[in-house]
DNA sequence: GGCTTTTCTGTAAGCGCTTTCATCGAATGG
DNA sequence: CCATTCGATGAAAGCGCTTACAGAAAAGCC
């Protein structure tokens, strides 16, 4: 863009002030006079700078969010979810990712923050120390996945119960053994409450396998040596649902029938989910609902329509389908 | 953030040209003054305020993106590459999505040519009056996926040849009735090419089945009534991926064996393609280096390295799975 | 008609930075 | 020792807008 308000007012012979008025509506404006102001910002294609407008305004407009990657569709469809209702309220979005980058993530958060009036951060991507100095000079800030902290919002699916009442239906299947594949990297994070709250009822029957990163590959090459152990467990609670992804492939790969030889159960309820085979049995996560809310929460928080942090925790849902075991009652989705 | 320059520069007891240049590195600043500043700096904890800098610069340091929707895996893999090299070349990236919708489009992609130095358009989501108006101004843009455009760069994979090639083995395998589902909703898209190529293969041999949106859900919708009809195709060649994971599912609801009843091939080789089961035959796209290419590209225009509009094409391969029927020679993968 | 309101419009002061230009002292060279 | 150059710094002009503030014109009211 190049045609500045000046020429603007130039050309309807007005002054800047009275352009920029009859623009957003605000103060008394004669007719008249706001006929020659559009006709002249129509016949410049005169659009306002949006830095001028930010640096008188105070305020971007835009909010930040930052991922570790964007492999996987959890962050996808948190984001999506995100942009739809930042973009309802008149807000772009300015992404970040950091993929496991930790260097420099400080400087990138930083720019970041000078780009917008507010942030969602996912988890523990951005260092407390940073997180300490955002909050502190007030940079709106809404963290999903994670442990509630002060000085800022947090919203989160409910891991804990689910993880319990999935812990409680495998046992139902009669599953002695299990192994819980994707142990927690971080405490205080989704997966590490998914495995308190599995370890909470099955207590000594499960061991928990780590891995680095929760992919399909790296699910894949720990499930190996893990099924083909003499040992093997009964049942695989994964992490999520790529981790459950890589573990169906091993299986198979080893010859291991799902579930007959070892059941498989994911986290999120991921596309690929549905469509493998065995379909995955998993717990369902609001994902885009997680990012809408997101949104809105920040949005009331840059508004300053509410000051006090507030701590979300959203519902999930079991969704049984046939890479637990067969089940009399409900049937496969 | 709060605290400016000019805090800075009264508490180092110097001007604020030489903080911005001690900053910078701009301009020579004896070592003895540098000190002080980056002490005034790090006392108060300074970030340069990002408006005042890009106002200054007349630069925003930012690239947008405009994609129809991020509900598949295919824009986020472009999303993705995009965005790593963006950050790679000290860029943020402002994301856009139109889902859809029409009305609000111009206002949107404005508001966002006002917050980037160059951006990326998918197919034609964006009007050609727009694009025809941006070029206008000068503001560096890379298509993805649309056929090539004066004034902008273009960046796509190879569609016709690999359709060709996808066509010329079902051929191979003795099918003899085909259908295209997912026909193309704008002419010069990537659907577009597949369909043209797959077509120039089989003539009158493959029938064009529409659907609205290239998803999981209208590929299911439109396959149902497909593979129930008495004239049922042999193999059934989709768009994409998701639209061949919904023909999947509706030949599942059917009781037809995919691929011993139908034959089913995708596009792009998303996550699920593997590990749907059947696992899907598919043309893999280059995704990620489409993005990531697209970033390069657009720097290269952006810095004014490179002023003439450049056409690419990047490669696509063919990926048997077991979908399409049996092979003699390949090993499923 | 004179006075008070309103309505409309312009002036100018920011917003936070970068950068040109000018200045000034010190170093260099003959 | 003087002329020249160079290094270091500050003043100030933008960059494009918003918005008090104030002045002028128009309108309303006895």
């Amino acid at each position: 863009m190049d045609v500045t308000i000046y020429e603007v007012a130039r050309r309807a012979g007005v002054s800047i002030a009275t352009v920029s008025r009859a623009l957003r509506g605000t103060g008394p404006v004669a007719a008249k006079t706001r006929e020659r102001v559009l006709k002249a910002v129509e016949e410049l294609n005169f659009t306002p700078s949006r830095l001028g407008v930010s640096l008188a305004e105070g305020r971007h407009a835009a909010n930040g969010i930052v991922f570790p990657d964007l492999a996987g569709p959890y962050y996808t469809q948190v984001l999506l979810g995100y942009e739809e209702v930042a973009s309802e309220l008149g807000r772009s979005v300015v992404i970040l990712s950091t993929k496991g980058r930790t260097r420099d993530v400080h400087a990138l958060v930083k720019d970041l923050a000078g780009r917008v009036d507010g942030m969602l951060v996912f988890g523990h991507t951005v260092p407390g120390a940073l997180v300490a100095e955002l909050v502190g000079v007030g940079m709106p800030l809404v963290f999903v996945s994670r442990e509630p902290l002060a000085g800022a919002d947090t919203l989160r699916s409910e891991n804990t119960a689910s993880a319990r009442a999935l812990a409680t239906h495998l046992l139902g299947h009669g599953y002695r053994r299990y192994a819980f594949l994707g142990a927690p990297l971080t405490t205080g994070d989704d997966v590490d409450e998914r495995w308190q709250g599995v370890r909470s009822v099955l207590g000594g029957a499960i061991e928990a396998v780590p891995i680095s990163h929760y992919t399909v590959e790296h699910g894949y090459e720990a499930a190996l040596p893990l099924l083909r152990s003499r040992n093997r467990p009964e049942a695989v609670i994964c992490s999520d649902d790529e981790v459950a992804l890589g573990a169906l492939l091993a299986a198979e790969e080893l010859g291991l029938a799902v579930p007959g030889d070892v059941a498989v159960t994911g986290w999120d309820d991921i596309m690929a989910a549905r469509h493998a085979r065995p379909a995955l049995t998993t717990i369902r996560q609001p994902m885009r609902e997680l990012g809408a809310r997101a949104a809105r929460a920040l949005d009331e928080l840059i508004t300053g329509a509410r000051t006090t942090p507030q701590h979300l925790v959203l519902t999930t849902e079991l969704v049984f389908r046939a890479s637990c075991g067969h089940h009399p009652q409900e049937e496969p989705q």
